[in-house]
DNA sequence: CAAGGGGTGTACAGATCTGTTTCTTTTTGA
DNA sequence: TCAAAAAGAAACAGATCTGTACACCCCTTG
């Protein structure tokens, strides 16, 4: 079995693009930290544009699995199974090449230039606030709080790129409690 | 007097950074499009990094004072005062061009690899959550709210940017006045 | 009227970027 | 074992990008 260079390859260009943008980021670059030869890389994927989309795909799958995975074995606990994502972000905003969303990043950079990468990450936010939406009514909340519940996630993923956000996270954190306590 | 041709430069500069994208925009189109010749625009910005600098600083300043003067004849209104900052992001969100905030998209594409940019952001956020902060404080409200208002602000304009956000920011509206009530 | 500063237009240097071509080497599976 | 498939190496085409050089044109001011 031969090592999986197409995994490689997804893995380096996704470290790049989330830590230096997809426009900085270029094939050779990709190419030489992956160590696939650029050949291959082309044999896999037939456009850079398809490449930034193969990423986003898989990350967002990536992401959808192991929101599910993490909350599934908190059901019925209520403010708790909610709370938990915006705990999560304590340790994301930490991480040595942090840099906020990689889907809204994604979607600043294409906006208007690319309508199939903001597509996908308008879907991924979408995925996103019906998963919460879900979250809340199984926990006896009333579902439409994802409304705001959503942009208050992101924002503290935006925000913390450029501040200090355990304080933001706390504060964030309770004021969630208080609304959502009956 | 002459055309002010520098201002010209940073119109068209911001209109296409805004839009595009800061990697995505070339020189060559800033200058095609602002009818300034190169020589003229390389004379008043040493690089387009130095372009992109004082095209930040000067949106700050601007979203800066106009946040003061819409709020200042605002003294004393109470929750209504803090709620005119986000009502705006109805109009906002629909603007032609619309492209999410200016700030985040350069700290999403410079967070590593120009330090100067990164930080002109970061000067901006902390000045609209000192400012949130006095608000909230003048009518009478506890500043720290303004530790979760600012990413809620933020992340409504991130995510207008790929869904209808009306929704979005009426529930945000009402959630903020739930939390402020005493 | 002469001089010089600001602006224009164009061409160009040099780097970089995406994507291709060509040829060789390695791996794999029947 | 051997042919086919996959991967590698490296050069290259063509576009584009930043920044500079150069020659020219006003238009003010002394």
């Amino acid at each position: 079995m031969s090592t999986p260079r197409r995994e490689r390859l997804l893995d380096t260009a996704e470290q790049l693009f989330y830590r230096e943008g997809f426009h900085a980021t270029g094939i050779d670059l990709i190419q030489a930290q992956s160590g696939v030869a650029k050949t291959t890389l082309y044999k896999h994927f037939k456009s850079k544009d398809e490449l930034i989309l193969a990423v986003l795909e898989r990350s967002s799958s990536r992401v959808k699995a192991g929101l599910e995975a993490r909350t599934d074995q908190l059901q019925g606990q209520g403010v708790a199974r909610i709370l938990t994502l915006f705990e999560e972000l304590y340790t994301l905003c930490e991480e040595p090449d942090f840099n906020g969303c990689l889907f809204n990043n994604a979607a600043a950079e294409f906006m208007y230039s690319n309508p199939a990468v903001r597509a996908l990450a308008a879907e991924h936010m979408a995925w996103m606030q019906t998963f919460l939406a879900r979250l809340l009514k199984e926990e006896g909340f009333e579902p439409e709080y994802a409304q705001m519940l959503l942009p208050l996630y992101e924002g503290l993923l935006t925000v913390a790129r450029v501040q200090e956000a355990r304080q933001a996270i706390e504060y964030s954190l309770n004021s969630i409690r208080r609304l959502l306590q009956t």
